[in-house]
DNA sequence: TCAAAGACGTA
DNA sequence: CGTACGTCTTTGAC
């Protein structure tokens, strides 16, 4: 049926961003789908062949031989399938020494046997052999959309045998497909005449003689073939099967493996249908049968009685949060500890109740769990609380565990790893309660989610310390969540005269831009629609045309640049200033929007995004503020010192990427560049070109940097020539060169993928591992994407571990001297404080002290500061 | 209203 | 045919 799939939709329209082709599997989904929503089965299971020799192949060399070549676009499909079917819960099966049919036959014979109706689904002819008054056999007709149902009267119509003799029919007849040939001259029809005559193959066999003609002496000199093809063609049906039938109940879909799935596969619209099809709404909620019901705790007494059962348990604590304008507000929390749950609505806490709760929330000996710590904190700030002493935040357990997820949901990692239903906490967004829902319908899914992450714990507890994360979770990530809560909490003061100004001044920049561009071209289009840029480029402009895409030619920053080289065109020059300042101006516009009351932009920090180890800046996004260009360095001037601090200081790594490579590789060449303190590149160029150092050219220097920053990414040299502007064969030279002078670095790249390939993971210097099963992906593409990822992972990961290790040492140090100074922003290897007045040096001292002393590498950190009114005085 | 595609900002 | 991200706009399908 994959084959029939495979061949019945195009496959040019059906492939992943990443070049998977996924015709047959989408063909084969889909159907299976169909076929449940149409025939309604209580149990379902798939069979597959292996590529293994059967009974048959040993019996007939040549079975199933002269077939043309799988297809290459057909590879890995059928692995696919098979996750879509763990993903869906129906069994697979296959057994070695036999194919998919003779399971499929022993599966419906012991269906029938128990009194069951039984579907065969089989694009193989063979399967109506197995039709009775039972069992019923669907065989494409056409491509897989026209699957009609076979029973007796249907095959004696079109065959004039009964099922049970189509075998007998197929062995007379032959069958191509399987390289069976029959006895030449005998038709289906001749040969139904005989076996309607003679009652089958024995009977004919038995009757040889009395059959006269030619195609009588043609029978006579091909006896044994019929014999063999019968003995191949009959369909084994008391195999030794790993399933029970008991195992193929129809189970709705693993919906977190699906979404996973099915979102790599980009089967949006099956997703849908399969999920409509099971009626997700209905799914059942295991946990809450499970989970202890619970008593609402709004009194001081009640409260002190329930805390101090618990008392050195791990309690899961779950907020119930309405959306609110600075920020959710806390409305009530769900506490779960062993078999024991309760509501504590925080609005109808009496003064005791609430110091108490205060009390414990910030007790560092009171152990707790939550899903999202940082967000609980933060929350819980804003209503005056602090909550410490949590021991696990699942989402980060889950990340470390698993660190590609696309989501971290508390329901979704329910699903997924405990095959509990729950429901998305976030149910509690503004407006329901007016819309009738009182806080008592949401106490029980609170205490539904915490009695979850509760599960998730222990869960992951074993997980953690077999993946060797014990340490990350509770020396890093899990202690940096409250350092980043704090840092998005305090937030970095914004300049809104500055902003509004940057706004006026690109918008000039912008409309000259576009007049000078219109009138160019005698007309007005939108310059940002591509499509539009498009058209008035290599329709009306006749301009050559660039690197091709989905939607026609490029008219990316690069291609435009080529094509001005080419033709000096002066349209392009105003597209591209105009292109410039708007995405200036889209930026400060979107800075603008999100300056909160306090005259300061909050970011929040995803922590548990970059697959890396890195973290992300979201709403908004503060670690892509322009740098670069003179113009967008402006906009840095906008982020400012706030009011009663002295300065804001900047500190960054310098090339640490590099360093790590260094001291990963052990190259000695390289680690004495960074023990010289020469340039980094200067010297690099220096041994590569065979120069002194300062007779390194500017281009050189160039050159030899974009290599260097290459090389951590995987660059071939294709991709060096484009980025150079030189030939691949000169590209191909530079590297050579490179590696000659810097031998341990090849080494040492070579090594990561083997050793990645061996283990199904790289690790960072802590120890963070990135899983990278593609590796042994038979896709050339996906197999060579994650190839260069484990050349990168190590070290961009192993730089994130480093700047985390960092934060809590400049957070601890802040602290425990006394300091009013606080961190402010993370950009990956820059670190930005605001700094209290009086205490600047200070500040300098135990932050290079930190950021310094934060890896023990064979080469120094070096870390430069820098001090200003705004980020742009302060960045150096 | 939503998702995809294209473009582009950062390290 | 260099990794890791987030955000904006246009476009077209529903």
């Amino acid at each position: 049926m994959a084959f029939r799939a495979f061949y019945a939709l195009p496959v040019e329209n059906f492939s992943t961003d990443t070049g998977q082709h996924t015709n047959a599997v989408y063909g084969f989904t889909s159907m299976l789908i169909k076929m449940i929503e149409q025939r309604e089965p209580t149990h379902v299971a798939v069979a597959f062949d292996l590529d293994t020799p059967t009974f048959r192949t040993q019996e007939y060399a040549e079975y199933k031989g002269g077939r043309n070549k799988t297809p290459e676009e057909f590879h890995g499909q059928v692995d696919l399938i098979v996750k879509v079917m763990e993903a869906m819960q129906i069994p697979t099966v296959t057994l070695d020494g036999y194919e998919a049919d003779d399971i499929i036959a022993t599966l419906s014979s012991q269906a029938e046997d128990a009194g069951w109706e039984v579907m065969v689904v089989s694009g193989d002819r063979d399967a109506f052999q197995l039709i009775t008054d039972k069992v019923t056999v669907l065989y494409p007709k056409k491509g897989i959309s026209d699957i009609p149902p076979m029973d007796s009267a249907a095959v004696e119509a079109k065959y004039f045998v009964p099922p049970k003799r189509y075998s007998d029919l197929a062995a007379l007849v032959g069958e191509t497909a399987d390289n069976l040939p029959g006895v030449p001259g005998v038709g289906p029809k001749t040969a139904a005449k005989w076996i309607n005559l003679y009652g089958g193959v024995d009977g004919i066999l038995e009757n040889l003689d009395s059959i006269g003609g030619k195609v009588g002496e043609s029978l006579r000199a091909n006896v044994d073939s019929v014999k063999r093809n019968r003995r191949l063609n009959h369909l084994l049906r008391d195999l030794e099967l790993p399933v029970e039938l008991e195992h193929m109940v129809l189970q709705h879909p693993d919906r977190a493996a699906i979404e996973e799935l099915f979102d790599a596969l980009q089967f949006n619209t099956l997703r849908k249908r399969l999920f409509d099809l099971f009626g997700e709404e209905d799914a059942v909620r295991e946990t809450e049968v499970n989970a202890p019901a619970h008593q609402v705790v709004s009194e001081a007494a009640a409260l002190k009685e329930w805390l101090a059962e618990s008392n050195q348990l791990n309690v899961a604590l779950q907020l119930v949060a309405e959306t609110a304008e600075g920020g959710d507000d806390a409305v009530g929390l769900a506490l779960v500890a062993h078999a024991r749950a309760a509501y504590v609505p925080l609005a109808s806490l009496d003064a005791e109740a609430e110091q108490l709760l205060a009390h414990w929330l910030s007790d560092l000996d009171a152990p707790k769990i939550v899903h999202d710590f940082k967000y609980a904190y933060k929350v819980l700030s804003r209503r005056g609380f602090e909550l410490l002493g949590v021991v696990d935040d699942t989402a980060i357990s889950a990340y470390l565990i698993q660190p590609d997820r696309r989501s971290y949901e508390l329901a979704d990692l329910a699903q997924y790893h405990l095959k509990m239903s729950v429901a998305a906490p976030d149910a509690a967004a503004s407006g329901q309660l007016e819309l009738g829902l009182t806080e008592d319908d949401k106490a029980g899914p609170a205490v539904v989610q915490a009695f979850a992450a509760l599960q998730l714990s222990e869960h992951f507890a074993g997980q953690l310390v077999e993946r060797g994360a014990n340490q990350l979770m509770g020396g890093l990530d899990l202690p940096l969540s409250l350092v980043l809560a704090r840092m998005e909490l305090a937030g970095i003061a914004m300049d809104a005269g500055a902003l509004d100004r940057l706004v006026d001044d690109f918008t000039v920049t912008i409309d000259a831009a576009s007049s000078a561009a219109f009138g160019i071209i005698g007309k007005e289009i939108n310059l940002g629609s591509p499509k539009q840029l498009q058209a008035v480029l290599f329709d009306d402009l006749g301009l050559p045309k660039t690197k091709k895409i989905k939607t026609g030619y490029s008219t990316d920053a690069d291609a435009l640049n080529d094509l001005f080289a080419k033709t000096g065109n002066e349209f392009l020059v105003q597209l591209l200033t105009y292109r410039d300042a708007t995405k200036l101006r889209q930026t400060v516009e979107g800075l603008r929007k999100t300056v909160a009351d306090d005259g300061r932009i909050h970011t929040t920090y995803a922590q548990t995004v970059a697959a890396t180890g890195r973290l992300s800046s979201i709403n908004p996004n503060l670690q892509n503020i322009p740098v670069r260009s003179e113009e967008g360095r402006r906009i840095r001037e906008a982020f400012v010192v706030g009011e009663g601090y002295e300065t804001l200081l900047t500190a960054d790594y310098s090339q640490i990427e590099m360093r790590i490579m260094a001291h990963l590789s052990g190259d000695e060449g390289l680690i004495e560049a960074f023990r010289s303190g020469e340039d980094l590149h200067r010297f690099v160029g220096a041994h590569i070109f065979g120069v002194a150092p300062e007779d390194v050219t500017s281009e050189m220097r160039a050159k030899v940097k974009a290599m260097s920053y290459g090389l951590v990414y995987g660059l071939s040299s294709f991709g060096l020539s484009k980025q150079l502007n030189i030939s691949v064969d000169e590209a191909r030279t530079l590297m050579k060169d490179y590696f000659s002078r810097f031998g341990a670095v090849r080494d040492y790249l070579r090594g990561v993928v083997d050793q990645a390939r061996v283990d199904g993971f790289t690790s960072t210097i802590e120890g963070r591992r990135r899983y990278l099963p593609d590796l042994a992906s038979d896709n050339r593409q996906l197999r060579e994407m994650s190839e260069r990822a484990a050349l990168n992972a190590p070290i961009q990961g192993s730089a994130a571990d480093i700047i985390k290790k960092a934060m809590l040492g400049v957070a601890q140090e802040l602290e425990s001297q006394g300091l009013k100074s606080r961190m402010l922003l993370q950009v990956h290897d820059e670190l930005v404080l605001e700094v209290a007045p009086g205490e600047r040096e200070q500040v300098e001292k135990l932050v290079r002290a930190q950021m310094g002393g934060a890896a023990d590498l064979s080469v120094p950190l070096d870390v430069s500061v820098g001090v200003g009114a705004n980020w742009q005085e302060a960045g150096h």
